[in-house]
DNA sequence: GAAGCCCACATTTTT
DNA sequence: TGTGGGCTTC
């Protein structure tokens, strides 16, 4: 029975085997980690741990997918579908939809992406009439973000001094206003973004005991794989669950984490043994993937970083090819090599299209390998860019389902009302938002009672809004007897989609209409696989839950398989190629010129080049080039400092010659028992201390750039300058002649 | 509401 | 360079 277990290694067979307690499985790359994951859920359903019990969360529905289907092939499929098995979205929305009445939402409550929210968000701005140059939504939209991960809500932020100094600071005073009307909005729309998803959880169980008590009881182990891409809040969730019982098992490599601009913080796995104080930690440290080069030449890279829990990662593989580091004269030389490497390297060890990938730092950059493998006849894919539910045409016919499943959806409505075009304009729209912001109901309400709320429209367009309500509240009184595939059929039908799209017989008409198609094939799949699970009913709300928590990922297609694939170092984390090319190894570039001189950014950087290396097999290929077009202009380049960190011995010929970079003095690892409060680590500086009586590590207040930390000082008397980390504008250099900088006092 | 023009802008993005 | 958004114009 547990045959299995012979197919693991001495350490992944510990990993597993501990069910105790708490336990941190630091698995580094390559090393097997879903394997673990897999089969220590076989063995916990093993020793009689009912299905129903087990939580595991994961980052991708690819992933659980994954890891399902390989669970299924130990306990059997039956036993898989009742594991609470998903992406941390995707299970705190089941919960959230269970428990919705305690937060005061509807079970059928829909989900704004990231472009609902910027649309709500703009739209708030525009009636605030603010300046859009100053309250630029992206970046409201970014901030919000950023204090839903940090658990604060409306009332927390107007309460944060912190926040409210910085608001200032950047000219937006009125951010904290923008927040509370964004939440309403969200809650009178009955939706929810996807950090409330995490958010009303964590909410949920914080102030319901009885709640918590109950999923504490129910989910009697916790699993979670990537554990160094939680955020604050995912973090604070595992903790509300698995405080009492502790029988949490979080997998994950500190050295790729590379999500901290998304709210991930490595903290969380640093810490992990602060927080769960009888965790046993499993290290698997043998690499399964990739030639012993290429580990060696990752270790040699990453040893420059300082926070990071000590391990030694090895190969016993062959030793492999060293890595070559390829000197291009212009991006479009490097183009030319890269798909000439290819050609060449399948000719002659017979590789698969499929077994190259070329990754970058940029998506910008893939255009000029797109041409210079078309030139010779290459065929590529390349991931990124629009995401099938993110086009206009799925959209569309999602807002239709949006609203049909949740009237209240102001996005939703929005986006329809007037597509296919049906006389119903900005005006009248705007007309209806500001009389549902005034009696606090959503659009939907008042556009089904205009008259009720006193909305000033003429008669012919009060009927033409009367025809839109009337046709979806027609199919909202179908909704509940047809299912989900029929009433999407419905609704392309009513709404007029077939004369405003299949017309159009252009190629990009064309796919257009198969797109849609794709989606109502997708629906009746989808109805097709509940009813033989067993389902009788399937609404279109369940069609809705899920795909609202897809992406592009998830839509993986077979025709496309050998192929090179091209693609962002960020989106090849998790997978693995026989070869290849990581491009554009050059400063300003990778690391990338966004992030500043501070350490902690330029470690996450480097994390990145690590996870690049280490996706390779057999082969690993550095280029950069000397000169790139960008932004409209030839650049200059110079090689990137990170072709420095690897040791000489990995690669093939000479290191090109990089500059000193202020950089870490000598690496040492990162306790983690010990573990302090993840700090950022100190820059090396020339001199400690000049006349200025400033020295490293003082916090600074400025005019201008409002607090920060010295990072380093240089020269003297009136050429003194400080290198100063400012809390919220990065690292800047000043002159201290000029710039005056008060010292403040914790 | 489509087309055309001008201006600003230029990372990474698991959900 | 090239794209996307906002604006005007028909």
């Amino acid at each position: 029975m547990s045959e299995y277990l012979n197919q693991l290694s001495e350490s992944q067979r510990q990993a597993v085997e501990y069910i105790d307690g708490a336990s941190l499985v630091v698995a580094g790359a390559g090393s097997g980690k879903t394997r673990v994951l897999t089969y220590k859920i076989a063995y916990l359903l093993e020793h009689g741990i009912a299905p129903y019990s087990i939580l595991a969360l994961t980052f991708t529905n690819k992933a659980a997918r994954e890891m399902k289907s390989r669970i299924a092939q130990i306990v059997g499929e039956s036993e898989v579908r009742r594991l609470w098995m998903g992406t941390f979205h995707s299970i705190f929305s089941r919960i959230l939809r269970r428990e919705s009445e305690t937060i005061g939402y509807s079970s059928d409550f829909t989900i704004y992406d990231a472009q609902d929210s910027k649309n709500l968000i703009k739209t708030i701005i525009k009636e605030k009439a603010l300046d859009e140059k100053l309250y630029k939504p992206a970046q409201i939209q970014a901030q919000i973000s950023k204090v839903k991960n940090a658990l604060i809500t409306p009332e927390l932020y107007v309460q944060d001094r912190e926040l409210s100094e910085y608001d200032q600071l950047m000219n937006r005073p009125r951010t904290a206003e923008i927040y509370a009307n964004y939440w309403e909005r969200c809650k009178t729309a009955g939706v929810m973004d996807f950090d409330d998803l995490l958010l009303y959880t964590y909410i949920l169980f914080n102030k319901h005991q009885d709640i918590v008590e109950r999923y504490r009881n129910m989910f009697r182990f916790i699993l979670v794989d990537e554990y160094q891409d939680t955020n604050h809040v995912q973090h604070e969730i595992v903790r509300q669950l698995a405080a009492e019982h502790q029988r949490v098992c979080v997998v994950g490599d500190d050295a790729q984490s590379i999500y901290s601009f998304r709210g991930a913080n490595i903290g969380n796995i640093l810490n992990f043994q602060k927080i769960f104080p009888e965790t046993r930690l499993f290290k698997l440290e043998q690499n399964y993937r990739s030639t012993q080069t290429i580990v060696n030449a990752a270790n040699s890279l990453i040893k420059k970083n300082l926070k990071q829990i000590p391990k030694t990662i090895y190969s016993k593989k062959s030793v492999g090819e060293k890595i070559p580091i390829i000197t291009a004269y212009s991006d479009f030389e490097e183009g030319y090599i890269v798909a000439s490497r290819i050609a060449e390297m399948r000719m002659l060890n017979n590789y698969a299209y499929s077994d190259f990938a070329i990754l970058y730092r940029t998506n910008a950059q893939s255009r000029i390998f797109e041409e210079s493998l078309r030139k010779i006849n290459i065929p590529y894919r390349i991931y990124g860019g629009l995401s099938f539910y993110q086009r206009k045409e799925i959209k569309d016919i999602v807002s239709y389902m949006r609203l049909i499943t949740n009237p209240k959806d102001e996005e939703a409505l929005k986006r329809i009302i007037n597509y296919p075009t049906r006389g119903i304009g900005d005006t009248t729209v705007a007309k209806i938002a500001a009389a549902a912001n005034l009696h606090h109901v959503s659009l939907w309400q008042v556009a089904s009672n205009p008259i009720a709320y006193n909305l000033n429209i003429n008669s012919g367009t009060a009927k033409k809004l009367a025809a839109f309500c009337g046709m979806i509240q027609s199919l909202i009184d179908t909704a509940h007897t047809q299912d989900a595939y029929e009433l999407g059929i419905a609704i392309i039908k009513e709404t007029d989609f077939k004369t405003e799209l299949y017309e159009d017989k252009t190629p990009e008409g064309l796919s257009r209409v198969q797109n849609i198609e794709e989606l109502l094939n997708s629906l009746q799949a989808f109805v097709l696989a509940r009813r033989e699970e067993g389902d009788p009913n399937i609404l279109l709300g369940d069609f809705l839950a899920e795909i609202s928590l897809m992406t592009d990922a998830d839509t993986d297609d077979a025709e496309n398989a050998n192929r090179v694939t091209m693609m962002t170092i960020h989106s090849a984390k998790g997978l693995e190629f026989k070869n290849v090319f990581v491009v554009g190894m050059e400063e300003d570039l990778f690391p990338s010129e966004y992030m500043s001189m501070h350490p902690a950014e330029i470690e996450e950087e480097r994390r990145l080049f690590y996870v690049a290396i280490t996706r390779a097999e057999e082969n690993a290929i550095l280029t950069y080039s000397k000169s790139r077009f960008r932004n409209g202009q030839t650049q200059t380049c110079r090689p990137s400092r990170f072709l420095a960190d690897i040791d000489e011995s990995f690669l093939k010929g000479a290191k090109p010659k990089t500059e000193r970079y202020g950089e870490p003095v000598a690496p040492h690892t990162f306790k983690i028992l010990s573990a302090p409060n993840v700090s950022p680590a100190k820059a090396v500086s020339t001199s400690s201390e000049t006349s200025s009586g400033l020295s490293v590590g003082d916090r600074v207040r400025h005019h201008r750039f409002g607090v920060g930390e010295v990072l380093s000082l240089s020269g003297a008397d009136e050429n003194a300058k400080a290198e100063v980390m400012f809390d919220h504008f990065g690292v800047k250099n000043m002159l201290l002649h000029y710039a005056k900088l008060e010292p403040i006092t914790p």
